[in-house]
DNA sequence: TTTAATCCTGCAAACGTTTGCACAATTGTT
DNA sequence: AACAATTGTGCAAACGTTTGCAGGATTAAA
């Protein structure tokens, strides 16, 4: 099939190419008469402008990128699934790069970037990312970078989060309100600033009511969750409330539970943060402070479009968390 | 930050701008040390090339492009995972677009595709897709199709898919061979021709048996599932084993024989087709046969590079779906 | 010393757009 | 009738590569 250019319009038009380039803009240089002509011709032969050379004349490319360590998963790929709307809404093409949580190949993906001259990075970075050194350098290219989930510590760049702080706060505040005396509380990995954040704000409230006891645990796995619960439940004082940090979490504890054949909630009340999913599976639902990526990224793109059009200083946003009712609690 | 292009080096290295670019692509015309100087003085300037004036010279972009309903769902995400990673791997760049199964939005990211001249392109057609006149403009372009889980009719195209048959018959057998007597069979809408597929070929294992009693039942959602699982375990006679034709319905199902608190595997046994993720959260795991959205991805990606490198015909693919077993059967 | 072969390197065109500038043709003003 | 203003169109350069071809410089063969 025959590629159809300026050239060729022209050609068969008996005109210049400029003018047909012109004409297509809607050019007030031009006549409408030939306006018309090379519309119609354009029409019917199904011209596309050839969007490498539009590229390369303009050193613009309306490519985005989205680095995130894995495309699967409750959170992620209902994060994605928002930016790329907004991006295809906005006439922009999304670049998506799995990191796999490997600090190299987030390395590589950079590089795909750099060589695909993108205008604006959307990144989750990996856990084992150490150095920002490879983002700076997108900085000073001014290309805008809004990192998500997880993000560098200090103000130099744009974020947008979960409110961990105020989600993890409120899930609190219920199991007080419910009076809740003993209290499983399951986080993730130490180390991450999500887990750091969410304990701490838990931490805050949980602890102004003395009477309750509650038991703080951290662990990196599914399993490791399934483990920590099976053992508090082996127990004779056994708890009266479970908080997760996350459906990762969730699953283990459930798994746990419905093995010991604890009853929800007659034995034990079940909390959690989530994204919404999973929570609903279960039977009854799971009560739930909603951590929407769907919303996130929602947040996440409309950042970036103000970066593209003449950005301010780096701010970090937060998306505000419902708490969403099961029968769990 | 200034951009770094084969002239500015050709300039820096008094060298034409040919020299510098066949030395960088270790053309034999050029002498070792010219290549070296070159080579050096292109990494310390982190010269990269510039992809737009690339394509726009070969008349050819490595992208190719994925239209999905949706990039969220166990199924979708874990088959654009392995997508992406064999992309990334072969120097592509991936571009993903969701349809949300609307005909006119799957149009217009059509395209998108042809405004960005992809290499090739992976469809898995929306619900609603009634013409195929859009595609064939890809074929007559020679840009590769290859379609996935929801495909078009006919010889004419590419495909990879789920070996429903198999697995539909694996479920079937199976649940023979355990000697199941009163079968509560839950399908999927009956126009799809996935759902025809693994119905009749399920239909055809199961009446084998003549004295089983199977029900068979179609179902748009969930809550379809729900409700009629519901319905069936009301009565007197019960069924002793379900089959879900997918994940969408396994969760209708559990959730309605948790609420009821039937026992699994003791008052029933059941058994789905699906992912693997849902069932292991389930205690005990549901048995199930795996149509992994994974290895289907890898396969499409491999069908993609047979065609790109000078394809054969048309042709459709299945992968093989194994038996995990869980404790529900 | 001439001629041929070998080795490097550079010129220039092409890919498809966009756009500043020039200019021809038309119309309007004295 | 001369000139200015307006209108419509085209020329040519630029974006950053790649590559066929030509040609200069060096070395080897006659």
């Amino acid at each position: 099939m025959e590629v159809i250019t300026l050239k060729k319009i022209s050609e068969v038009l008996g005109l210049s190419i400029s003018t047909v380039s012109r004409a297509l803009k809607n050019h007030p240089d031009i006549s409408l008469a030939t306006k018309k002509r090379v519309n119609e011709l354009a029409d019917t032969l199904e011209y596309e402008p050839n969007i490498n050379a539009i590229n390369l004349r303009s050193k613009k490319n309306r490519v985005l990128s989205l680095i995130v360590p894995s495309i699967s998963g409750f959170f992620y790929d209902s994060f994605i699934s928002a930016v790329e709307e907004e991006s295809r809404k906005n006439n922009y093409t999304l670049m998506i790069l799995q990191s796999s949580n490997d600090a190299e190949i987030e390395k590589s993906s950079l590089h795909i970037c750099r060589q695909n001259r993108i205008s604006g990075l959307f990144v989750c970075l990996s856990t084992q990312t150490t150095s920002m050194a490879a983002f700076e350098k997108f900085k000073e290219a001014d290309i805008p970078l809004v990192f998500f989930d997880k993000v560098p510590e200090g103000t130099a760049y744009n974020k947008v989060c979960i409110a961990d702080e105020q989600a993890a706060k409120l899930a609190a505040e219920l199991l007080l309100s419910k009076n809740k005396k003993n209290v499983l509380s399951i986080f993730g990995n130490e180390n991450l600033s999500i887990t750091r954040t969410r304990n701490k704000a838990y931490q805050r409230i949980i602890s102004l009511q003395k009477d309750v006891v509650t038991h703080n645990e951290f662990c990196n796995s599914t399993e490791d969750a399934k483990k920590i619960t099976r053992q508090y439940f082996s127990k004779k004082q056994k708890p009266d409330a479970v908080f997760c940090m996350s459906d990762e979490i969730l699953i283990g504890v459930m798994k746990s539970l419905n093995e010991l054949k604890v009853s929800i909630p007659d034995d034990v009340s079940v909390i959690s943060l989530s994204d919404g999913y999973l929570p609903k599976l279960y039977t009854p639902e799971i009560t739930y402070i909603e951590t929407s990526g769907y919303k996130l990224g929602k947040l996440a793109f409309t950042k970036m479009m103000q970066c593209l059009n003449g950005s301010a200083e780096p701010e970090e946003l937060y998306t505000t968390s419902p708490l969403i009712k099961g029968g769990s609690l």
